[in-house]
DNA sequence: GCTCCATGCAA
DNA sequence: TATTGCATGGAGC
């Protein structure tokens, strides 16, 4: 440690007392010397508590952690300190699980000192292996300003209608039992129907149906093989209805309602160091998939809500992916299908097979929707053929047409792979790295696989990078104008503020501004903004 | 009580 | 034999 530095490791509960926090300010403060620290993102939450909005943060450990290897599985203190600065975090009690035989608990303030330097020691390595690698500025102008955003998300949360979530549980879980009870009567036996053990015994052995794959364990039941079999048995329709409303009722039903705290509000942890292409991920609960797709999962989302005389604002990127490829691989006819400004897979479908887009019919429109999903993904033909329910001959076609079309996405797809197959990692525009060793991996399935992640991982990093900027300048926009509007919920190209009903038309330009502006494409960021009393009603 | 598996929800 | 996540219930240790 250098002169004039001090080293500090405060614990939860005296984060928790205002005197301590009312002596911390003025170290903290905007005004005060840069912080670094471990993981801190729930002490800032703490401090926020307290009413200090403002520390000023350079380095987060387990944030240059996971910037300077993505795929890592822990940045936990104690591993970073080995992996980087080759010390060991000193034992101070027993080791975790096991029992303290030797009578002596570990010293709180002891292991406080340690953890304190741990952070002192990797300041210096973590910084000069964040420069060699050039990820000072994703560090510094990204990763470092996002953790106050969200922590100011996280300690606010979203409002639910807790007595409308309380309805659809209990709604759910009649259906439930009704259906289980048509399951067992079709199947002329009682049994565990979420047991897919015990199931595949009733579908294959007992009834005797066809099964289909295979999973590592037996035959799969799941939804495709199900749908396969509907009408090969009555079992199986109540099977299917039976697996909606069971998945609807546990996981959102039982889970949201789990999770509603102080104020009706539910707050979500949004972890920054999870997914290695560089976005968000949510748990406790995760609400970056709240239904949408069915209308009895939607109902979830009229269970959002904003608190009295506020609106729900939600601004989502249109294609950010099909952008971003048309971006980086500089196809002239992607980017002129979204400068016709028409709808991009109706105008991709017409190129594709060189028909005018009024002979688009809704399944030649689907299909160009599914091979633009693909193509972010690393498809193959294969793969397509799957999910269009074709040969893979036919869906061999389909992309040869495609990249006769679209002849630079090929390109660009080939030439991302080869070069991170040479130095070993992807880039995105923004500098984001992630390594991807089994580029060189001796097994086909591994190497392929290897080789999908590096297709993607420039593609859905660099949706990621543009849509870290636009969440951290809506929120700098609302601070500086003093706004009433506060950030309730992102999910990944999608953002969602709580906004007095006389500020929305202010606040709706702000957020359409910083989210196209967030970063220069060669094709323009499209953003559609819709409003509402929740979540669900929230149209344009 | 922990871990893995199968399943299914989202972008 | 499509990318990235997280939660659930069952099942095995």
């Amino acid at each position: 440690m250098s002169d004039g530095e001090q080293a500090w490791w405060i614990p939860a509960d005296l984060l928790a007392d205002p005197a301590a926090t009312a002596a911390l300010a003025g170290l903290l403060g905007t005004d005060g010397p840069g912080v670094a620290a471990h993981d801190v993102k729930p002490m800032l939450r703490a401090l926020q508590r307290q009413g200090i909005g403002e520390v000023h943060l350079v380095l987060d450990t387990a944030l240059a952690g996971y910037l300077l290897d993505p795929a890592d599985a822990t940045y936990d203190l104690g591993v970073l300190l080995e992996r980087h600065a080759r010390r060991m975090l000193p034992v101070t009690g027993a080791p975790d699980g096991q029992l303290d035989l030797s009578g002596e608990a570990a010293d709180p303030s002891v292991e406080a000192g340690h953890r304190a330097a741990a952070v002192c020691i990797l300041r210096d390595p973590l910084v000069s292996a964040m420069e060699a690698q050039g990820l000072l500025s994703l560090n510094a102008d990204i990763e470092v300003p996002l953790v106050a955003v969200l922590a100011r998300m996280e300690e606010l949360g979203i409002g639910v209608d807790v007595a409308e979530l309380t309805r659809l549980r209990d709604e759910l879980t009649a259906n439930c039992e009704r259906l289980r009870s048509l399951v067992h009567e079709a199947a002329g036996e009682e049994f565990n129907v979420n047991s897919t053990k015990q199931l595949r015994e009733v579908l294959f052995e007992k009834l005797g149906l066809t099964p289909g794959k295979k999973t590592k364990t037996g035959f799969s039941t799941d939804a495709s093989t199900l749908e396969r079999l509907r009408d090969d048995h009555p079992v199986v329709a109540h099977l299917l209805a039976y697996r909606e409303v069971e998945k609807l009722r546990s996981t959102y039903g039982e889970g949201l309602l789990a999770e509603a705290g102080p104020g009706d509000r539910i707050r979500a942890t949004f972890n920054q160091t999870v997914a290695r292409t560089g976005r968000l991920s949510s748990d406790a609960p995760n609400l970056h998939n709240i239904p949408v797709r069915t209308e009895a999962g939607r109902a979830f989302r009229r269970a959002f809500v904003p608190i009295d005389g506020y609106t729900l604002l939600v601004a989502d990127y249109n294609q950010i992916e099909l952008r971003v490829i048309a971006h980086l691989a500089d196809d002239p006819g992607l980017i002129a299908a979204f400068e016709a400004g028409d709808d991009i897979h109706t105008a991709v479908a017409a190129r594709t097979w060189g028909i005018d887009p009024s002979e688009v019919t809704s399944e030649v429109r689907n299909r160009a929707k599914m091979v633009a999903y693909g193509l972010a993904y690393g498809m193959e033909a294969y793969g397509l053929s799957q999910r269009l329910g074709s040969s893979v001959d036919e869906a061999n076609e389909i992309l040869e047409s495609y990249f006769a079309a679209f002849p630079s996405v090929r390109d660009y797809m080939e030439r991302t792979v080869d070069e991170a197959r040479q130095k070993g990692y992807t880039e995105t525009l923004f500098g984001r790295r992630r390594r991807i060793p089994e580029l060189s991996s001796p097994n086909f399935n591994v190497r392929q696989a290897a080789e999908r992640q590096a297709m993607n991982a420039g593609i859905q990093g660099l949706a990621a990078d543009v849509f870290k900027v636009a969440l951290i300048r809506i929120d700098d926009r609302l601070r500086a104008d003093g706004s009433a509007s506060r950030l309730v919920l992102q999910v990944h190209d999608e953002v969602i503020l709580e906004v007095p009903t006389n500020e929305v038309a202010d606040v709706e330009a702000m957020v359409r501004s910083e989210m196209t502006g967030a970063y220069d494409l060669r094709v323009e960021l499209a953003v559609e903004v819709a409003t509402g009393a929740t979540w669900a009603h929230a149209k344009g």
